[in-house]
DNA sequence: ATGCTGACTATGT
DNA sequence: TACATAGCCAGCA
């Protein structure tokens, strides 16, 4: 693998975060896909984790996948988790106690291209 | 070169 | 829901 290619994958990588819609998450794995990595979610991980502000990525919108229906906040220092949640809350993504985000929800669907069913709608925290 | 770690995940108990 | 385990693969010492 040349350092050319990963540079690449990782610019890839980036594009797709920069989708996100405000209010939204996607899943490590989901951006590795959409980016053209099956299985690479450790590698959209990676991505993040080496990107620096100058990035400008909504990273905060990216998160690990807890479970088929629940996604969560996967930074280990607390202080960054602690960051990304209120960041996340200030766009109105609801997290419970548990730490869990509800993706039925507030997941990123890129094939519903702009129009979200109105049962998927959901409410923007207003501006303070 | 090698081994360990991690902002991961699917699966099984 | 909570752990454990096994794949995964790039970063780093």
């Amino acid at each position: 693998m040349s350092s050319e290619h990963l540079r690449e994958l990782y610019r890839r990588i980036y594009i797709v975060i920069r989708k996100i819609p405000r209010g939204s998450v996607a899943t490590y794995g989901q951006v590795a896909e959409l980016a053209g990595i099956p299985g690479g979610a450790r590698v959209a991980a990676a991505a993040l984790k080496t990107s620096k502000p100058g990035d400008r990525l909504p990273w905060q919108r990216v998160i690990g996948k807890a479970s088929k229906l629940r996604g969560r906040i996967a930074i280990h220092d607390p202080v960054g988790a602690a960051i990304q949640r209120n960041l996340l809350e200030d766009e109105g993504v609801v997290i419970g106690d548990t730490g869990l985000i509800a993706l039925d929800v507030y997941g990123w669907f890129p094939a519903q291209r702009g129009r979200t069913p109105k049962k998927l709608q959901r409410p923007r925290k207003p501006a303070r």
